[in-house]
DNA sequence: TGTACATCAGTGAACGCGCGTTCACTGATGTAC
DNA sequence: TGTACATCAGTGAACGCGCGTTCACTGATGTAC
């Protein structure tokens, strides 16, 4: 046995970079095994299949990037400087581990059917708190599910963008003006 | 031989049906020629590969879909009316052909990267047609293709949301709103 | 401190299954004369 | 009109490869006495 941590962060590195290149079906255990540089079987030490590997790095990280929305928000008052901490937030794991991003976005397909939103999910933080703002009139009242998709799809298609190359980064230098767009889209007052 | 039409429009149907639900590497060879009632062999009388399959669908519906973009464009006049329209077909698609829409969407990750955006990109129309108003002073002036970022994330969201069950449809009855949002968050006038 | 034993992460060869692809064959259609 | 031949979409059994997973084994560590 050699130390414990390093070998099960090399694996599951390993696969996150790899499930977020070529998708979960397009990557193969050895392949993630030669990219940890341990043997084939040792993924079974840590995981019972592959699959289940993928939905428990997904299912742990998902729900960690909704609790430092959560964090983010609580850190502010009133939707416009929270949404602009949520998304600087979010804005910075994408640059510093665009690989761990890539994978939460890309499997959000495969996993969300099958399991559910596990708790607490990022987009109903953002539905809950846009929910909020309308109640209180800090934003134009209506559907909180729909205002939600505006605020995701205005945050994350810059990020997109950045991932194929048609946007240079990095991306946190956006941040304040996505958060705008989100406001202007959202009929929110421009407060500081 | 049967009727040519018939097998080769069964096969590219539930190819992309099985695509969209299980991605390309989740779906093999015998999935697509059992729903499509049709031998194993049979897809290589059309394609030289599986893969080469997919990139052929995709690209076909991808222009496509950039084509009707232009068409619905210039079909209007000012970048509100324009929009809206791109807008509400792209919506009418969702609503009545919703996997291959939803093909289309996942694939890009998997093929454009390799191929680069092929002519006419529905991302390159809506990104000239905000280059264009720009210059007309219809919208904010700034980077083009962050805008059609902003632009396309916001049409898009509420499509998959509305994939996820997260909204209901019909999508097409959003496309007002949709269009509106996309204004605001460009800093659009609102002019009829 | 030394000895015996249990535990368990890690190893890598081996398993069998399902995959993408091939190919000899069928039979319907078109063409030549 | 009839006969001979070429073409080609469609068939499905068969190919071998790479896949996910298993398992007997290793050796480091912890525990009991």
């Amino acid at each position: 046995m050699m130390q414990q941590a390093d070998i099960r962060t090399r694996l599951d590195q390993a696969a996150i970079r790899l499930f977020a290149r070529q998708g979960v079906a397009g990557t193969s255990v050895r392949d993630i095994a030669q990219l940890a540089r341990i043997a084939d079987g040792t993924l079974y030490r840590h995981y019972s299949s592959k699959d289940a590997m993928a939905r428990s790095l997904f299912e742990r990280h998902y729900t960690s990037l909704g609790a430092s929305f959560l964090e983010s928000a609580a850190r502010h008052e009133g939707i416009a400087a929270k949404l602009r901490a949520v998304i600087a937030g979010a804005y910075e794991l994408f640059d510093n581990e665009r690989e761990l991003f890539g994978f939460i976005l890309l499997s959000q397909h495969d996993h969300l059917a099958a399991i559910g939103e596990p708790d607490p999910s990022p987009v109903n933080v953002i539905r809950d708190l846009l929910a909020d703002a309308m109640k209180r009139g800090e934003i134009a009242s209506g559907d909180a599910e729909f205002a939600a998709s505006l605020a995701l799809g205005i945050a994350l298609q810059p990020a997109v963008f950045t991932v194929y190359g048609r946007l240079d980064g990095p991306l946190s230098a956006r941040a304040g003006q996505v958060a705008t767009a989100v406001l202007d889209a959202l009929g929110g007052g421009h407060e500081t």
